[in-house]
DNA sequence: TGATTTTTGTAGTAGTTGTTACAATAATAA
DNA sequence: TTATTATTGTAACAACTACTACAAAAATCA
């Protein structure tokens, strides 16, 4: 048993038995999001995510489950680099004010792109209605995660010294999770970047007197 | 041929020729708002409006068009009582700043019911991706109507003189607007009643100090 | 009455949906 | 080599999609 193991596992990676997979994980789930940001949940069918992921049906069921299953992995893997993104600024700025100043033009950098498909966690806020089910469940825990990023971070500015102690922060991180939410809403209804720009801006404007106090 | 109009045209309404309708025009645009609120447009299928409206396919198609020209006459019908709505607090309230806090209540109240649809128009800038085609066409109009509302009120504002000549009107108007759209998907996304509260109470803190200066 | 007009319900079109049975293929293990 | 295992491509499944041909039905007009 242990040589068996020793001898097909020198580096921790025991090469695996049957017909080597013809297809990466991560390309295949980018390729799958790009799809399902475009197109939606609902609208993308298998057959589309076939040609972009390169991979037949069978293979797609037989690595990922079924629709359902692969949307739900490409949403994990859609929020996680926005999630260290967004950490990452929250520890380089020792300023709390100019870290979620940061935050908001990241937004706004993304969204006043030409052509944006917005943001798939928010378009998919919308499109799936399955009550409850394991998508709907996923999307509301990682817009919990955003809020709770957002909500540690001013709490931390508390704690700092430079985030009012008067400063409601639930409502504030509440409010940020929806305007960035709304700005997401604005670049993919195609309305103007003038929009996205004077939604950000402007609750900037306040947040920083908010947080001032 | 005068003869004839007047014979048939008693009360300006002539009776048509063929076999009566077995609907009522707005009765069966209510019932298809309905569907299409909760769906979205691709998502609704004619047998599932077949179904709501109470008519058979070939009437559907008869009476409307087809699919998109029924959806574009829904989303005229859904828009119409919302612009009336509005425009009759813009001219019930002669404070402009309570106006507009009404208009951000009407949002509030109609978004933090349980299972809200949130809004047709919202979902549909979402969902619609026909590029430069006639269903994102008449959402666009949508939206910059909704605007150009806003607008409208704080212009007079200005005028009438309880708005603050430094406030920047455009700017303003887009960050309502954008707060009205985020308030419709945090409800339509089932996220806690708290979310949308904060994200109009907040909003309309903002507005308040703007408008004043 | 009979002719005309419009809406109705029945039944169907061709194409697409998510999903899967099955056998060929290509790797490892003995 | 042979056995085992896992992934592949082909080809199909029933159910659904938007849409419509067609004839019966129900009204007005002459």
């Amino acid at each position: 048993m242990i040589t068996k193991i020793i001898k097909n596992d020198k580096n921790n990676t025991p090469k695996p038995k049957g017909r080597p997979k013809s297809f990466c994980r991560q390309e295949a789930l980018e390729k799958a999001m790009l799809v399902f940001c475009e197109k939606g949940y609902e609208a993308t069918s298998i057959s589309q995510l076939s040609v972009a992921m390169n991979m037949n049906p069978p293979s797609i069921y037989n690595a990922f489950g079924d629709k359902e299953k692969l949307f739900i992995e490409v949403l994990e893997f859609y929020h996680q680099p926005f999630v260290e993104t967004v950490e990452q600024i929250f520890n380089e700025q020792s300023d709390t004010i100019t870290a979620i100043t940061k935050l908001l033009e990241l937004s706004k950098d993304q969204h006043t792109q030409c052509y944006s498909d917005g943001c798939l966690i928010v378009n998919s806020s919308i499109n799936v209605r399955d009550e409850e089910g394991l998508i709907s469940n996923k999307i509301k825990k990682l817009h919990t995660k955003n809020e709770t990023m957002i909500y540690n971070r001013l709490k931390r500015g508390q704690q700092i010294g430079d985030v009012s102690s008067k400063a409601s922060l639930h409502s504030l991180s509440r409010f940020i999770n929806g305007v960035l939410q709304g700005a997401a809403i604005l670049a993919r209804g195609q309305q103007s970047p003038e929009a996205v720009k004077d939604l950000i801006d402007t609750s900037n404007k306040y947040i920083r007197t908010s947080l001032m106090e």
